[in-house]
DNA sequence: CTGTTAGCGCCTTCAT
DNA sequence: ATGAAGGCGCTAACAG
């Protein structure tokens, strides 16, 4: 057992008082160049690495993370405020406080309104499900300028300097549904469908890419139909894959890339089409039911829990100067079927 | 911000100092049944719950874990060593020593011996690779009577008094990799070949109950080959596998239970029958890639590193009386394709 | 059986 | 720009 080091060791070998070392440590003004200077080599030497408990404990949780969400009310979304929920009791007793505050979907200017009120004083850290915006994406710049890490969950600004996306690769997504419906299908003469939340969010642009390029790719003589809109709304849903059952008889597969799947399932309950390999995203009570009852054969998931535990910590590490286990922190594409379910 | 109730507060509602507050939140000897019963109520009233930073801070990180893994040198078993390691650094530096010793793999008695040396004093608690064996079970329950919890990793000691198994259910693992075969194969007349690690080792014969289960369920018009045995072993494997595809050029698929792909791979490369549904368990860098150049067509897989650190929260929940967080904790069953490999 | 006291390693005033 | 000292909440000796 080697001795643990200590600020204490690090203030005596450069020769200063652990206060200053606590000074670089976390970066605060008011040292000179040349005694941070031999304070960091002291670290170097000695592998000081900054004891998180202690440091937490005497902070007294005085950070503050706020957490922005878009205010649909898919179940994902409220899996989603559950867990952050949770994950906020969990770092409340062992580092912080948490804000969460919602903002219109789809409405990027409120959002951007709702930003601005991110401060220096009164905001350590931030968390948000952004969308590829300019104006997100300055807002995120200045607030990541202010020095205050910013991470991006579910839905990313990829240009933007946000510290860290925690979420899945959608194009990556959508070919691995792809897959799953061209080796499901029964008879590849058969056309498959897909229908969109929306052709103007990114995340359902990009499974769909990915969705199209696999199976134009592998499966090319599987004919797929036009894309539709279900809007995430289960009322449309059932009403769109209602005609879309009707209208093809011969349907072989659906790949549902969005929201709404209550509306979806209902219409193939309705129809009682049990041959069309039926593929969703998200696992939730009404998706497992159906997977379980063989309205759904796959479902494409992303864990909502592990998405949000994974973002506080990646804020935290950014806040603490802490190492990150990768491997611990990168988002699976999960597929669940009727055998594997949770 | 309500205020953080401390054991202190407790002290004062219980009439009693934090020394004896300690002793009765850590279950230590020497406090009066009706003191105890006073601090308990007030632990409940005030809703306290002890702070575990400030907890292994001030115990200095003494507390001991026992690590027992098996020794044979599948990938899987590497991978599990790695994950150890890194999980004791984290754990190191945040709370606790890791001592792992390693058993000779399919030999009970080795193992037997090995727990034989758990004692309370040299020891808080212990993981470990389980068998489902007599003498293991009561080596088990020896050590957990002592009030040293255990935790099973992987393999389990269902009867035992273990605190917590951390691994998948292996029957549904075999279950879902029939589900994948039955629905990848393009001819259902075509049979079906499986081939074990052992027929004696647990998780070996419930992946295949499993996946017989379901296939003759689901999928009953597929022939179902005999069952082999490849010993986990890459050039027994090769031998195996390439006789199989020999003796059946109609085959349809081949489940591969156990370890030892490199053989079954490299026997398919030799053949060249890309057209056989090919199933193995556990993602490595070979099967990654035979997955990537279409040899393999899905894994199940579980997460070594989430294993491991779940079974060290599991451990330090016990040690602490912490709650534990279920669904951070559940261990999936994943399926891979080539399109959502991470 | 129970209380007192001195830390654990770091951060935060408040001086200098 | 830097240091000294007290405290975060809990545990471990040591008294009594």
């Amino acid at each position: 057992m080697t001795r643990i080091i200590t600020s204490e060791d690090v203030a005596r070998q450069a020769g200063v008082s652990t206060a200053t070392v606590d000074r670089v440590m976390n970066g605060r003004a008011g040292v000179r160049p040349a005694t941070a200077e031999r304070v960091l080599q002291a670290v170097e030497m000695l592998g000081y690495v900054r004891d998180t408990r202690a440091s937490s404990l005497s902070r007294r949780n005085k950070r503050k993370i706020w957490v922005f969400l878009p205010d649909s009310n898919t179940s994902f979304r409220a899996a989603l405020s559950e867990e952050i929920e949770a994950a906020a009791m969990e770092f409340a007793r062992s580092c912080d406080l948490v804000d969460v505050q919602a903002y219109m979907a789809f409405e990027p200017e409120d959002l951007v309104r709702s930003l601005k009120s991110v401060e220096r004083d009164s905001c350590d850290g931030v968390i948000l499900v952004a969308t590829d915006d300019d104006d997100v994406r300055s807002s995120i710049n200045r607030i990541s300028d202010m020095g205050i890490p910013v991470v991006t969950l579910v839905s990313d600004s990829p240009r933007a300097g946000r510290a860290h996306y925690v979420g899945i690769d959608n194009i990556a997504a959508g070919r691995t549904a792809g897959r799953l419906m061209g080796r499901f299908l029964i008879d590849d003469r058969r056309p498959v469908a897909l229908v969109c939340g929306s052709f103007l969010v990114r995340d359902h642009v990009e499974r769909r890419l990915g969705f199209e390029q696999l199976m134009h790719k592998d499966f090319p003589q599987v004919p797929i139909l036009p894309a539709l809109e279900g809007f995430d709304d289960p009322a449309k849903m059932e009403q769109v894959v209602g005609a879309l059952l009707q209208a093809h008889p011969d349907l072989g597969g659906l790949y549902s890339i969005g929201a709404g799947n209550r509306g979806a399932i209902q219409a193939f309950a309705n129809t009682g089409r049990g041959d069309v390999v039926f593929i969703t995203h998200e696992l939730t009570d009404l998706s497992r039911e159906a997977i379980r009852n063989g309205i759904i054969d796959a479902v494409i998931h992303q864990d909502p829990g592990h998405e949000v535990r994974s973002a506080f910590r990646l804020l935290q590490a950014e806040l603490d100067g802490t190492p990150i286990r990768w491997e611990q922190e990168r988002i699976r594409i999960e597929i669940f079927v009727k055998d594997n379910l949770p």
